[in-house]
DNA sequence: GTCAGTGCTGACCGATCGGTCAGGTTACGG
DNA sequence: CCGTAACCTGACCGATCGGTCAGCACTGAC
């Protein structure tokens, strides 16, 4: 076949994305990628300039989703500020949730990646956002916690995810609930 | 020299607790360990079998200590279990740091891992206790948020970690409180 | 003194890594 | 019906991976 699938290119995304998240950046080779699709190595690197580009092409769309979300609450302050970003942030997560993993786990080990370098930036801001703008220290530590623990939480590897039945709903509200009482808001 | 440095095998396991916690277990090289420690690969592989050997020398300790945390708090109940768990969680994460990163981040990529795979179910028990033995989603969701926000947190790694001056008792203090209210916990 | 054994090196191994390249096959515009 | 360009392959590249091995330097026991 000649021009048969432009649509390999979306399914060596697929199968980078799953196979990323699972087994870790550097853990996965283009071969893999390759099989898993089932094309050449050469197909793949015909669709992506290097390994590098294809991670790149993964995460960007989550780096715009970030920076929407906080364009969104930059005008918002006090209670409304923390549960909207909290809510927005649970929201983009579970979204994105194999992006996350890549996001939290891989990228920051990676060698300094200049056209990302926005993201620690990002991510401060995402903090402030989510003490309510407050600078006291420990309610950065809650802040750090929370953002942690539900990036991780929702990209959980095992199924059954960590809810008892593993509904969304019972992530989505469960996690919202547990973030806001650990940034001290009353529920 | 003959008999000059038995250390050398400590410095291994420091050189490697540092540079796998920076950059991945898969991405760093037994020559970049080498290379950091000075000395040769071959002397490296001298005092350990093989690369997995290394990290499993070096999760030991955290499997052992984790151990110790749940048989002490295995006959508390009720709020004194949610607290001391999350006490004791939070101090050994500190105790443990650059270890942690690679039991969170590393370890559930590698392919299974036969001697550690009773991990999974401390991590279980941990949660277990971390909700007061409720079998509620949204505790146990709660409750994996907390786990994976403080270890993720006390791991951070940029230098001024996560806190404003970086004080070790702000960010246990911190950590003890928002896991807490995360978890339903009055203060 | 010598000899066994510990600690270590440099040279080397096959496998696999990310990436390149020449060329083949098909689809489409002219 | 032909040429150009898009799509893809297999063969190949140098580098590096984890790991092995023969042998050297030195120590301590006898």
């Amino acid at each position: 076949m000649a021009r048969p699938s432009a649509a390999l290119r979306g399914r060596i995304l697929d199968s980078s994305r799953r196979l990323f998240s699972e087994r870790g950046y550097e853990a996965t080779s283009l071969q893999e990628i390759a099989s898993d699709v089932g094309c050449s190595k050469a197909a793949l690197l015909y669709h992506f300039k290097n390994k590098d580009a294809l991670l790149a092409e993964l995460l960007t769309p989550v780096g715009q989703r970030l920076a929407e979300l906080l364009e969104k609450v930059a005008p918002l302050d006090g209670e409304e500020l923390v549960r909207t970003t909290v809510n927005d942030l649970v929201n983009s997560a579970l979204e994105y949730r194999l992006e996350i993993r890549l996001l939290f786990e891989d990228l920051p080990r990676l060698p300094a990646r200049p056209e990302l370098n926005l993201l620690p930036d990002s991510t401060e801001r995402l903090l402030d956002c989510l003490t309510g703008r407050s600078r006291d220290p420990r309610a950065r530590v809650a802040a750090s916690m929370v953002l942690a623990g539900v990036a991780l939480t929702v990209s959980a590897r095992d199924e059954a995810p960590v809810g008892g039945d593993g509904s969304d709903a019972d992530l989505r509200h469960g996690l919202v609930e547990a973030a806001l009482r650990a940034l001290g808001q009353d529920l």
